[in-house]
DNA sequence: CATACAATTCGATAGTTGTCTAAATGTAAA
DNA sequence: TTTACATTTAGACAACTATCGAATTGTATG
């Protein structure tokens, strides 16, 4: 990978509120009913952000390549890329090693 | 670990030339003679970046348990903080399994 | 169609960050 | 002890970011 990608993973990563956001979504992708769990409006009531904010944030770690988005709808959802984990996964393994 | 400490991390990851320093040390760390390779007069000179704008960078790093430093004379030198590394993998893997 | 609700876009603003230069401090060696 | 060099501290500033409220757009449903 990049560096230049990586930065933009970790930058996405780096704010506390989307870091969450990012954690949450990653709950959902472990429950079965992911059209319920992962639906954006639940979301921005969970958060104390208001919906402009929520939306700015997906977008930056949609861009980052850390999840995707589906629209149904009204409804957004939301889940993890997990390539993307994989990928930084394999980079941190190799500081590891060495 | 606590969010908190795992936004330190990404925030100190989140800077293209930050990153690139760990992985420089990361670098380091790889070859035979610490002393020698990770000294941070060298990486100054490597980088085109001022040396209080490094000594600021390396707080960082230092600050977010990444990397840790110490003196020998009047160089300073650097390395990985594995312990760190481990932990992070561990967080990536587990929303790479849910 | 009119209403309600989900999400996005826009524009503003306060706060944060990356970087520099200048000055200070620490340390080795002449 | 003077000099030289490595590093840090302090202070400043431009650029970037997180957040909001208001307005807009999209969609389902009464």
């Amino acid at each position: 990978m990049k560096a230049k990608k990586l930065v933009r993973i970790m930058k996405a990563l780096s704010n506390e509120n989307r870091l969450n956001l990012y954690m949450e979504i990653a709950k959902c992708d472990e429950a079965d009913f992911e059209e319920l769990q992962c639906n954006i409006s639940r979301i921005v009531k969970m958060f104390r952000l208001s919906a402009p904010t929520i939306s700015h944030h997906l977008k930056e770690l949609a861009n980052a390549g850390l999840i995707t988005t589906e629209k149904h709808g009204k409804y957004l959802t939301a889940k993890i890329n997990k390539e993307t984990v994989t990928e930084v996964m394999r980079i941190f393994s190799e500081i590891d090693r060495e």
